[in-house]
DNA sequence: CTCATTGCAAAGGATTTGCACTAAT
DNA sequence: ATTAGTGCAAATCCTTTGCAATGAG
């Protein structure tokens, strides 16, 4: 299965530069790096739990943060109170757009608006390092049925 | 002085619901309606207890909330890990600039942003609500002297 | 063996809530 | 008098930290 490889980087990573290639780090990783939504840490706990690799809490953060430095997960915050994870694809940067219903998230791109940013901090003196856009909406499925 | 008539606009709000208007409500509501800056509930404390108007932070919270309700103050969250609050001003929407050595916060009015991210949102299908964009980088005092 | 990691539980910061008390209308 | 607001302390939520036990190299 190509899913093992996802985890060869941080293993890589990790050896490196001499630190410990454990069962729970790699455990977050692979669930991390293979998942198509944006976790929360709560979340990521949750489903280890269910797939019977239970990490503590304390370790999740804690392996966030480095999956976070080695460069293969960047750490969102969407302004719900909670940080969300994501794995770093290719994408060199893209903006989210958050379902305010179902907490449903999806990406797009616009260089234009890497353009602007850059423009508008200028003209306030500002030294432009990044930005952030989030749109809120409700998604199509939202729109529709019930969300119970 | 023209500053009492700031907190009329709340007197009446508060009046028209038969909600008491007391004396703690006031002095957030004139606090944050003359800030200048973007306050963290925590500095509406300090700066009430400054001031020698103490006020325990649970009605500070509560009363937030109220300011927000009456449409009078906007909640902010630039993923500080705590929320800030601006007066509601005349401005209809306008994005925000943050300094990520001094917390100093600029804003600045893109009409185009409003068009794109409908334009976004509908092209994946969403119901746009909002949209959110913050720029972080370093204001023109911070690139100087040295921020202690 | 040695040093970093793990897990649990306690600690933290921001915000909320329960409740007896006080005040606005 | 009523009803809502107030302050304090306890409680919550997400995240971090202390520390003894554990495991990787």
């Amino acid at each position: 299965m190509a899913d093992a490889g996802v985890t060869d980087r941080f293993r890589t990573w990790l050896r490196e530069r001499n630190l410990p290639v454990t069962a729970p780090r790699l455990a977050v990783a692979e669930l991390l790096l293979t998942a198509d939504r944006h976790l929360s840490a709560e979340e990521v706990g949750d489903e280890l739990t269910a797939l019977g690799t239970k990490v503590g809490t304390a370790t999740i953060y804690r392996t966030l943060d480095v999956l976070v430095e080695s460069g293969l997960v960047v750490e969102r915050d969407f302004g719900e109170g909670f940080k969300r994870f994501e794995p770093a694809r290719d994408i060199p940067h893209h903006e989210h757009l958050l379902c305010t219903s179902c907490g449903h998230v999806e990406e797009f791109q616009d260089e234009r608006l890497e353009r602007m940013t850059t423009l508008v901090a200028e003209s306030h003196g500002f030294a432009r390092q990044r930005h952030r856009l989030v749109i809120y909406g409700v998604c199509r499925d939202c729109q529709r049925g019930s969300v119970s």
